[in-house]
DNA sequence: CCGGATGTTCACCT
DNA sequence: GAGGTGAACATCCG
């Protein structure tokens, strides 16, 4: 997927939304619906207007409200998940056409989810692989606290004392939600911190320091264009050297996930 | 043809 | 229970 910062993108892009009532939702098959509850997408929220759009990591959240006659919804929510390539076209532009796949090969097959307004215009999910979802009122409680303001002390509770790597914690979307493989690389790279470092080893100044550094590398990529503009990933191949000191980066999977790391200057 | 890819979940081990 | 690994999902790309 796009990381915490894309889908950030498509969440300011899907503000122009905001207001408007959902004429329909349509889904490309019931695979793409995470179910979490019986009720039906689309049933629930036609009519609904949406009154919100919200982010929390990777998940972007709508809050659609129904207060007409005859609807029952009252307030209900709409998670979207993008999955590793999923992404966001709102009134038939895309705030990002650089994914995984470039938008040369967007293709109308690639169409997962359209939700269409009264007022006009549309917001789709364009995702080739699709290990996307869309679900009716998601858990966001399962999701640990946003990293584009991760505080220290969240940092500290999200790391725990256990023995796991380093990386493995930052993950997990239940410790801490937005940080994708590449911007996780990128954090400790700048950090100077080992990714296979047991969790609960760092020292409280050490995750002090590392919070900060999640929060100013969330906002310096941000600011550049996305989670694979960083000064690792230029690197970020077999045989790449670090771009501090020159040493042959490592190259490894660590939490299931290919992982490249300085062993010169990260420890 | 093969391996790997910005993610998540599940089965199966230790 | 904690934590690890590998597979699976479906498609594209080098």
């Amino acid at each position: 997927m796009p990381e915490g910062i894309e889908v950030e993108y498509y969440r300011r892009a899907a503000e122009a939304v905001v207001g408007r009532v959902i004429e329909n939702l349509w889904v490309v098959d019931d695979a793409y619906v995470r179910a979490s509850t019986a009720r039906g997408l689309a049933e629930v929220v036609r009519g609904g207007a949406v009154a919100a759009v919200r982010r929390r990591g990777k998940l972007l959240v709508l809050d659609v409200v129904c207060s007409g006659p005859g609807q029952d919804c009252g307030s209900v929510s709409v998670g979207f998940r993008f999955g590793m390539t999923g992404r966001l076209v709102v009134d038939g532009s895309a705030p990002i056409d650089r994914l995984l796949y470039s938008a040369a090969n967007d293709q109308p097959a690639h169409r997962r989810v359209e939700v269409s307004f009264v007022e006009g215009g549309s917001m789709e999910v364009l995702d080739p692989r699709r290990l996307g979802a869309v679900e009716l009122e998601p858990d966001e409680g399962a999701l640990g606290p946003d990293a584009y303001s991760l505080s220290g002390p969240e940092l500290s509770a999200a790391l725990g004392r256990g023995s796991g790597p380093l990386k493995s914690r930052l993950l997990d979307q239940a410790r801490v939600a937005g940080i994708g493989n590449l911007i996780c690389d990128e954090v400790l790279f700048r950090a100077g911190v080992s990714p296979v470092r047991p969790a609960g080893e760092l020292e409280p100044n050490e995750v002090i320091d590392l919070a900060a550094v999640v929060r100013d590398t969330f906002a310096d990529l941000d600011a550049r264009g996305g989670a694979h503009t960083g000064d690792l990933q230029a690197e970020r191949q077999r045989g790449g050297v670090c771009p501090l000191d020159g040493g042959v980066l490592m190259r490894a999977s660590v939490g299931g996930r290919t992982t490249y790391w300085c062993p010169v200057h990260q420890r």
